[in-house]
DNA sequence: CTGAAAGCGCTTACAG
DNA sequence: CTGAAAGCGCTTACAG
């Protein structure tokens, strides 16, 4: 049926009928084929304005057999992490060519295999599968006719083309860095254990302590879950068997946010008696701490471009098996800057 | 190019070929078309299924003249917005017929510009516009060929079709439930006066105030910003000059993080001297608070499923002028409920 | 330089 | 019940 508002898109009939060429001549002109000549050209483009003809990619992506479209589909239900991802994407593709489309499949096996099959069916000309965490996933199921690049949690299968953070390098660099203001009582507060974040940040800080010669205070990484009130309860309990710490590593921005409330209340002045680094450099929370908190920044945007150049290679042919880590960076703030 | 993946995607005539029928026939089983023998259709399930066929929805949509696409153009760079949204939306569609395509604008009206073309090319049935603020907005320019619903941020043509939050009837219901709660000097600190999100809410706010016969605590409402620190410095020098506030409406989550932890810090019980009430109902925040934070939800599910059945049904031809509210939710949590 | 024709993958009257 | 044919809107050899 029509659409309301109105009358059917032009077709390059349309155009080719008031330029008083063909089809054919039309199409050429509009391509910037240099079968035809000047006059005819602007007689075309003329036409085509007037009418605002907008050549319908349904008929061209069936001559051609690439739709210049890429799926995201993604399971990250706040975007927090697959938005950036995105807009890394979009400007390595950039603007002339593909464009990209997000869908969402919430953490829901089934229906990220309706999206499949609803982005196959339309003819992306690739994929792009970002995670709602780290752990390693399952690869899509089936034979894809596309490729395909998992973004932020990595496929199992290490034929397939992942890119990710370096969760482990970040942690040493976090931790690196309260060693070089000098401190030594380091404590690791981070989230739910089950998370391969988690225990990766941990990994990474655990070996820069042990290359210091340290071990964390309390003899152990301190796991919980990803959220302000266990930042408060364990900086609260470690306080009370360790007055002594004065640097504090935190798994996400979330716990660093309960950290520093507990500082606060119990006198310790940050970064001056202790030193805070969160994770995840989540800006809302971050930049309104008090005192603004230093984090750890993953780069996503870069991780959405690197997936997209990427995916465009493998569109060209290439391959790329394995999976390729993306640096994340320290954002110092007042938390540890004094 | 071939995909690097692999094998072209099967088509229609390879279903066929497989099961020894023309192509007509094969689309008529396929497509459950009741002109076809039982024992054929069977036949033909079996080779697409062997195949793993999947049609060509760009070769339906030529013909078909629609593609089952809509597109969700969005400006919320981090996605709280329209994520909700999107999956309103996905849900009204349903599983079996539509598919939505968010594409990020970045509030830049050139990108903007130009996923327009890409997602008119591409022949979307519909498009589902999400601004990244209330205020109203300059309508998509030009005549385009396909429904526009306005989400969130309605447009400024009043003959377009748009659906947003009631800003100022859920500034009236956060009022009324501390009114509810026997407080009567309350105020309403609020985020920048130029966000129309602001004065609705602060509208909202003043109309139930004077309905009770009351003013707010200095005469005023307090616009600042949307963040914790206005929240902060806000409450603290509220509460110097007027020592007797009993309840607090914030304009945001992140105001009312700010005024909870001022009022904690200054020694006020929460609820017991002061309630408190928050804006967004953002889980992050509002769950994470001491003591847990009342919020007014904007519903923003609800309103892209609305949105999206007011898309349909103009997609069916419908018309829909002007602009639809959708009510807020009062979500009760410690900060006023004791 | 220009245009008639074939074809991308599918669906739908229309004959048989 | 089955299939040959036309056609959706476009591009691209191929003749002229």
């Amino acid at each position: 049926m029509a659409p309301a508002t109105g009358k059917r898109p032009t077709t390059l009939t349309d155009v080719a009928r008031l330029a008083g060429v063909s089809i054919a001549t039309a199409s050429k002109a509009l391509n910037g084929r240099n079968q035809v000549r000047a006059s005819t050209r602007e007689r075309v483009m003329v036409a085509a304005e007037q009418l605002s003809f907008s050549p319908n990619a349904l008929a061209r992506g069936l001559l051609a057999g690439r739709t210049g479209t890429v799926g995201l589909l993604t399971s990250d239900m706040e975007g927090r992490f697959s938005l950036p991802i995105l807009m890394g994407a979009e400007d390595a593709f950039g603007r002339g060519s593909v464009s990209v489309f997000l869908c969402d499949a919430r953490g829901d096996s089934f229906r990220e295999q309706y999206h499949v099959k609803a982005l196959l069916g339309r003819r992306v000309d690739g994929l792009i599968v970002v995670g709602s965490r780290t752990d390693a996933r399952p690869p899509l199921p089936g034979r894809l006719s596309v490729p395909v690049v998992y973004a932020y949690s990595p496929s199992l299968d290490d034929q397939d083309t992942s890119v990710i953070s370096d969760n482990v390098e970040a942690g040493r660099t976090a931790v690196d860095h309260l060693l070089a203001l000098g401190r030594s009582r380091i404590v690791h507060i981070s989230g739910d254990r089950t998370y391969a974040a988690a225990r990766d940040r941990a990994e990474g800080a655990t070996a820069a302590l042990r290359a210091a010669r340290l071990t964390p205070v309390g003899k152990k990484v301190h796991f919980g879950s990803w959220s302000e009130s266990w930042g408060r309860s364990a900086i609260a309990s470690l306080l009370a068997a360790h007055p002594d710490i004065d640097g504090v590593f935190a798994g996400s921005d979330q716990i660093a946010r309960g950290v520093l409330e507990v500082l606060r209340e119990k006198g310790r002045a940050v970064p001056e008696d202790v030193a805070v680094v969160g994770f995840d450099n989540w800006a809302v929370l971050a930049t309104q701490a008090r005192p603004q908190l230093t984090s750890m920044d993953m780069q996503l945007e870069q991780l959405g471009r690197r997936a997209a150049e990427l995916l465009f290679s493998a569109m060209e042919g290439g391959t790329h098996p394995g999976i390729e880590k993306i640096g994340c960076s320290l954002v110092i703030r007042e938390s540890t800057a004094g």
